[in-house]
RNA sequence: GCGAAAGUGGCGGAAUUGGUAGACGCGCUGGAUUUAGGAUCCAGUGGGGCAACCCGUGGGAGUUCGAGUCUCCCCUUUCGCACCA
């Protein structure tokens, strides 16, 4: 008899074509269904798929099929996050147009994830640089700058005085610009922000909310947000012997420290504070003048090099600050460890309770009083724990909430200053001097100003045939693009040239999937799937994509757009795909790195690897370790190649099988033909038990012990495994356990009516619970059982409990936690029952023998811990 | 510096509520089959003794009848933030 072989590219395309045929996936609207909403985040159409790809996706996928068996109405759809960098600088290369390469990678693109076999519903893909799209996304900032949630300000921006242009932070090499290697220069020019800012707290307190979401992740989003509570207050100018300001000029600082205001010795403005001209001495005004130029040409490296390091630069402006508290002088500092951009840009320094002050006090001789007392024995430096407030006349003995409370409340009561929030978040900043992004829709007019595109006019679109001419965006340089006219005067104005951050084209995607036909930005079907059920993406979106898509989903909340205050309720992230590196020196003492897929490593008997050689000439290579698959250390691995040599199944099931989706996979040639083999032999086994045939129908009550024993496995494994896919995500460990069903089926060769029985019943399960993972093979599979219907739409198979009880449980035996032996008692057995019979067994009598017993432990069920003296 | 996560065989990892450490897979060893290689199948595989038994989850202490799991201290790694007053 034989049986037909296992061809991976037979099966797939022809179980593929069934799904297309019968519109397996497409998803719609159903009422009394419960829906699921499963999405992964929306590739970037770079040219080809990577590994990290191939992993989210069949994370998604097998979270997806699950609940699609489970009944649920699901949601799976996929789009394209198509604007962006990499296009124009394709373009540049290739000499070709930015769409018309965005295009032909979507093409090859979507034409690798259907050969993998993912579950979407390609009728509501998304492509974010078609007008289609981008419109509505127009038409919410056009809302936003008439709600003043959009507006414009002098930003800084990377500028290449070579090329004459804009560079975002990753053109930034060292420095210099990428192409022309000139030295970047900060320049300031007009940009608009969304006002993320007045949403801080909302973001902030809505975390809370947010159960199905790793911690790290919240942990990451609350630092970010950057939220602390204290007050803000003014301190007038004065001279040295604290004669106030004749102008009444006066400084706000913010503090969160109010409480140790009396340690006050100096107080520091940042090199840009508005007010550094004015009080600025004329002896000082010199030193001041080259202080400001040098902070204001300071490059990244230089910031990085002094953060945190205990060099303080700064210059004395010859200006004083009363302090409020004591009616004493202190002096006024300019240094740039105090930053513009947050609080006031300007601060109070208490060197004893502030470290950063400490090391500036330190650098330029500046007094240091201690107004909290360290505990006995505190060495040096600035103390910053909670302690009696000392040297603080009225708040003395108070601890450090306390005497805050007081210190706020005086400067209120006092009129001086009030309590204040303040965030270390920042507006976002959406102005991108790009070509391949989103126009942004507004007109300059020389009389009305800024004035937002009006609905009617929208799109403004983005032309795609277009050429480019060195660097330099088409629409810049294109004065006939530019030109039009004022919608509010008539008169001749001109369009806006920059573009949208990309991040605003996939803060909204998900919501559009709901209604990607529809007529307006969404429609009543948003609300039908949104919230998210299920998130998936990698962790590098932690901060920024994942704040602006709840920022951007409370924008469309307040728009009256959906109705749910967050866009996703679970999120997982998954780890990255990391692999072997290996290299060579070469003359010069550079490496050589060398792809994993054309080295051979040796091993010693113990299977310890001892070397390794290049194939090509067997020459010894050097291991370099374990890293993320990257270009630059050439350890990538194609998926493409991948699939054609093993098939998709193979692929999807190695990508979720070596470790749980959260964390990193490390890619084995060897694991994946691990995966290979353990499909083959599923289907070989199926195959030979459809040929001997399935028996009669299954009567547990007629089962031998042996048989129940076979049935009662099935059964466990069901239950764990739809635990472990659909609470603890460990996609891992319920391969494991099917891994290990299937090891025990296959020592199990009953060929009466019942066994086959059994065994018919165990592989109708063992095939849905893979389906998710290995679709097609699956789907082939349950065809040759004899399941009904196709696999895409049968039910999950449930656990029989009566199934999974057990006639006889073995229980532990331990001699002062030692393990002595195994007992094999009645479910349920008391500590009596299992001492007597432990007590019989020599090995167990050895260990007490001469001892008194003290206790005896039973768990019930599992284990017996005899403690002896 | 601050914050988060982690450290278990030769390797990836499992052990879900404090209860058999090493599931499952890879690698390795031996055998079968094969003209051979590959593939496949069977058996073995933490270390030391090769028997009883002892040791073993980064290191050290502690709690407990019992600790990979809980507590404290230390070491290492990864990630995030990084002068945010």
């Amino acid at each position: 008899m034989a049986i037909r072989p296992y061809i991976p590219g037979e099966v797939e395309p022809r179980v593929q074509e069934r799904w297309a045929r019968e519109n397996a996936f497409r998803a719609e609207e159903k009422a009394g269904v419960e829906k699921f909403y499963c999405l992964s985040m929306l590739p970037y159409p770079s040219g080809a798929l990577h590994m990290g790809h191939v992993r989210n996706y069949t994370i998604g996928d097998v979270i997806s099929r699950y609940h699609r068996m489970r009944g649920r109405n699901v949601l799976q759809p996929m789009g394209w996050d198509a604007f962006g960098l990499p296009a124009e600088n394709a373009a540049i290369k290739h000499r070709t147009a930015p769409a018309r390469w965005t295009y032909s990678n979507i093409e090859h693109m979507r034409g690798q994830l259907q050969r993998l076999g993912f579950a979407y519903d390609w009728s509501r893909e998304v492509t974010t640089c078609r007008p289609e799209y981008y419109r509505w996304e127009q038409q919410m900032f056009t809302r936003l700058m008439r709600l003043g949630l959009a507006y414009r300000r002098d930003a800084e921006v990377n500028w290449d005085p070579v090329d004459q242009t804009v560079l975002a932070n990753e053109q930034v090499v060292d420095g210099r610009g990428w192409r022309s290697g000139a030295p970047v220069e900060r320049k300031s020019i007009p940009q608009w922000f969304l006002k993320i800012t007045d949403y801080a707290e909302e973001l902030l307190q809505g975390l809370d909310e947010l159960e199905g979401w790793p911690e790290s992740v919240k942990t990451m989003q609350r630092n970010w947000i950057g939220r602390s509570e204290g007050a803000e207050f003014e301190m007038a100018v004065c001279d040295r012997d604290g004669v106030t300001d004749p102008a009444g000029r006066a400084i706000r600082v913010f503090t969160t420290r109010p409480d140790t205001s009396f340690g006050m010795t100096y107080a520091v403005l940042a090199p840009e504070h508005p007010l550094v001209t004015e009080v600025t001495s004329d002896g000082q005004r010199e030193a001041v003048e080259s202080f400001v130029e040098q902070a204001r040409r300071a490059t990244e490296e230089d910031r990085l090099a002094v953060e945190g390091s205990l060099e303080k630069r700064g210059v004395f402006t010859g200006a004083y600050l009363l302090n409020p508290f004591t009616q004493q002088p202190v002096p006024l500092y300019l240094a740039d460890y105090v930053l513009m951009g947050y609080g006031t840009g300007a601060i109070m320094a208490v060197p004893g309770q502030d470290q950063r002050d400490w090391d500036f006090a330190e650098c330029h001789g500046l007094p240091i009083i201690r107004t909290v007392a360290p505990p006995d024995g505190w060495e040096g430096e600035a103390y910053l724990q909670d302690g009696p407030a000392i040297n603080s006349e009225w708040l003395d003995g108070l601890q450090v909430v306390e005497a805050k409370e007081r210190a706020t409340q005086w400067l209120v009561d006092q009129g001086l200053g009030e309590r204040k929030v303040n965030y270390r978040l920042r507006d976002w900043g959406v102005s991108r001097q790009r070509y391949w992004g989103c126009p942004i829709p507004v007109i300059y007019c020389k009389d009305c100003g800024a004035v937002p595109v009006p609905d009617e006019d929208l799109p403004v679109v983005l032309p795609e045939d277009v050429s480019f001419m060195g660097v330099q965006s088409p629409i810049k340089a294109d004065p006939d693009w530019r030109r039009t006219t004022c919608p509010e005067c008539g008169a001749a104005a001109e369009r806006e040239t920059d573009t949208f951050d990309t991040f605003m084209e996939s803060s909204w995607y998900y919501a559009r999937y709901c209604c990607p036909d529809a007529d307006a930005q969404l429609d009543e079907r948003a609300d039908y799937w949104l919230p998210i059920d299920q998130y998936v993406g990698g962790i590098e979106h932690a901060i920024l994509h994942l704040m602006y898509f709840r920022f951007y989903h409370k924008l469309m909340r307040d728009a009256g757009m959906v109705e749910a205050d967050e866009p996703a309720t679970r999120l997982l992230c998954q780890g990255m795909v990391v692999a072997d590196t290996f290299y060579r020196d070469d003359e010069d003492g550079h490496q050589q790195w060398i792809n994993p897929a054309d080295v051979e490593v040796e091993r010693d008997a113990r299977g310890k690897p001892v070397g390794a050689q290049l194939r090509a000439d067997g020459q010894a290579v050097q291991f370099g370790g374990v890293e993320k698959m990257s270009k630059s250390k050439n350890n990538g691995v194609d998926p493409q190649r991948l699939v054609e040599k093993f098939g998709a199944d193979t692929v999807r099931l190695f990508s979720v099988s070596d470790s749980p989706p959260h964390q990193s996979l490390e890619w084995s040639e060897s694991g994946v033909e691990g995966s290979s083999r353990f499909l083959r032999r599923l289907w070989s086994q199926v195959m030979a038990h459809v040929e001997t045939g399935a028996g009669e129908p299954l009567d547990a009550a007629a089962l031998n012990g042996e048989q129940r024993e076979i049935r009662r496995l099935v059964h466990d494994t069901i239950a764990k495994v739809s635990d472990d896919i659909s609470r603890r995500y460990t996609f891992n460990t319920a391969i494991a356990a099917v891994m290990e069903l299937c090891n025990h089926l296959s020592r199990f060769d009953g060929r009466d009516g019942p066994s086959r029985a059994v065994l018919q019943e165990a592989w109708l399960a063992v095939v849905r619970l893979l389906a998710p993972i290995t679709p097609h093979v699956c789907e082939e599979l349950w065809s040759e059982l004899g399941g009904e219907g196709p696999l895409y739409a049968a039910a999950w198979p449930e656990a029989d409990e009566a199934a999974r009880e057990r006639s006889r449980v073995t229980l532990v035996v331990q001699v002062n936690g030692k393990l002595r032996a195994r007992l094999e008692v009645e479910p349920g057995a008391t500590k009596e029952e299992a001492f007597e019979q432990a007590k019989a067994i020599e090995n167990v009598q050895r260990h007490l023998d001469g001892k008194s017993i003290r206790k005896v432990i039973l768990v019930p069920d599992r284990l017996l811990n005899i403690v002896v003296g």
